[in-house]
DNA sequence: TCTCTTTTTTGATCTGCGTCAATGTTGGAT
DNA sequence: ATCCAACATTGACGCAGATCAAAAAAGAGA
């Protein structure tokens, strides 16, 4: 992938393939695009040189110009609260959306930062408009992929408000297993790339917590762990761990706590 | 108020008055509406018979149909799990819209109820399209709306992670108050229309938590409480307990946790 | 008005998880 | 290979807030 030329002109079936693995692609593909508009969708969908990990892709308070998806590794956001602490907010994983909670404000509200080598689409947000002429469509597609991470924040707010670390634990577990899986990943067996800091400060968890849970899982079976790689043996116990005070609805059909990615267009 | 007729015609000016306490107001008028557009918006939104108390609006599981937008009173959404507690995802004030939730799935994913008589006005979703095109930004004004509910889901998420009970409740009356004021009313003085046990549900604290940080802020001074009337008398130091461990930025500026209600239209 | 039900308050006790402290592990830099 | 800094694990302890229990207050209906 050498992602230097940001404007190339890509054949029609590459650029579909690339489209397929990337992540604007819920945004564009499934509305029955024809060729001269993938063109132009092509002009305006920039891919941006890789990301290292540790390096921004924008900085909380900087103004905001586009929406961002994760084409490859993972990405985290987060907020720095004035006493200098961080909140983390979310991690992305690829075909995924970044940015959606800044257009309100114009300004980003997080920071985000790849977790890992990083390749992302970038959609600048004053083109959504002129896009939507062509692909009409869009922006509606893109009010129901902010509705599904409206949805998925409720979801992570049941868990966060009356949950024990036991079930936070296993429902997060879950939801990165789900999400892998959605993408042709296994999910069984994944790489976390967050460190227990940031899963521990995501899901309201001291670090002390989230590996002591670890440890548990591993002794009762139901897991292995070591470091950031992640092998599930029994997912239905997760579940039922997730789900045994009765979370599973309000987190959705598969106890997952997160935007979920499936897309129903009825 | 008698809200027989859902299609009775208007003059412009009981409508934009109607609109001003009404609260799709922030999805139409600010574009510089012109007259005939306004007739045909009034076609469209409908005007729903008063709720009384308890009665609801729309079921969990009911599929979707409509956005709707809270004119006077209040409600309650909320999530049943299978197990048949419930965990209560939101109240919505005047000039607040419910059901974006829904868009994705195109079923809702909780229950709107009346806490007290509301009235409300109704979108019906299936018109948005054809609304934008005679009212060309109405979508992305919904676009903007819901970043603004995303944004504030994350603030919300930030307090229920790692916030003690007593910020909690401080957070959660500078909310209200808030939003009270933004609406022309008092943010001093004011009617929680929601009972202790919901609130509790809400912030993820036991009802007995929620009285006794009631009580103590009393105690301090704070405030006084009468069963659902409030009066802040220090909302200096309502903020400052909310602050304290520096949750101001991620609560947005006022240290409010929840979908705020100011427009940006840079 | 009085009764019955629901909501709120207050007190007492118990426990999950945060905090502190110490040790082990890993990967990157040299 | 060796060092170092960041990350992860494990143990001991204390406290905020959940839970249990019961009384008090406020509505709702007759």
């Amino acid at each position: 992938m050498s992602a230097a030329q940001p404007h190339k002109v890509v054949s029609l079936a590459e650029f579909k393939a690339a489209c397929q693995s990337c992540s604007l692609f819920q945004l564009c593909l499934p509305m029955g695009i024809a060729d001269n508009e993938l063109a132009l969708l092509d002009k305006i969908i920039r891919r941006r040189r890789p990301l290292k990990r540790g390096e921004h892709l924008y900085q909380q308070g900087h103004s905001f110009q586009s929406l961002y998806a994760v084409r490859s590794g993972s990405i985290k956001t987060y907020a720095t609260t004035e006493d200098g602490r961080e909140q983390v907010t979310g991690f992305h994983l690829p075909g995924e959306l970044l940015g959606l909670d800044a257009i309100c404000t114009e300004r980003h509200g997080c920071a985000a930062v790849a977790l890992e080598t990083c390749t992302v689409c970038e959609l600048p947000y004053d083109q959504v408009d002129r896009l939507n002429e062509f692909l009409p469509g869009l922006q509606q597609q893109l009010v129901r992929m902010m509705s599904r991470e409206i949805l998925g924040g409720q979801a992570l707010l049941a868990l966060l408000g009356k949950r024990s670390a036991e079930e936070r634990l296993a429902a997060y577990l879950l939801n990165l297993s789900g999400r892998f899986q959605r993408r042709g990943l296994s999910g069984t067996e994944f790489i976390m790339s967050m460190s227990r800091t940031d899963i521990g400060n995501y899901m309201g968890l001291a670090v002390e917590t989230v590996s002591r849970m670890f440890t548990r899982f591993q002794e009762m079976g139901i897991l292995s762990v070591r470091r950031k790689h992640v092998v599930v043996h029994q997912p239905e116990r997760l579940r039922a761990i997730a789900c045994q005070s009765g979370g599973c609805t309000v987190l959705g059909r598969a106890g997952a706590a997160l935007p979920q990615t499936e897309t129903k267009n009825g």
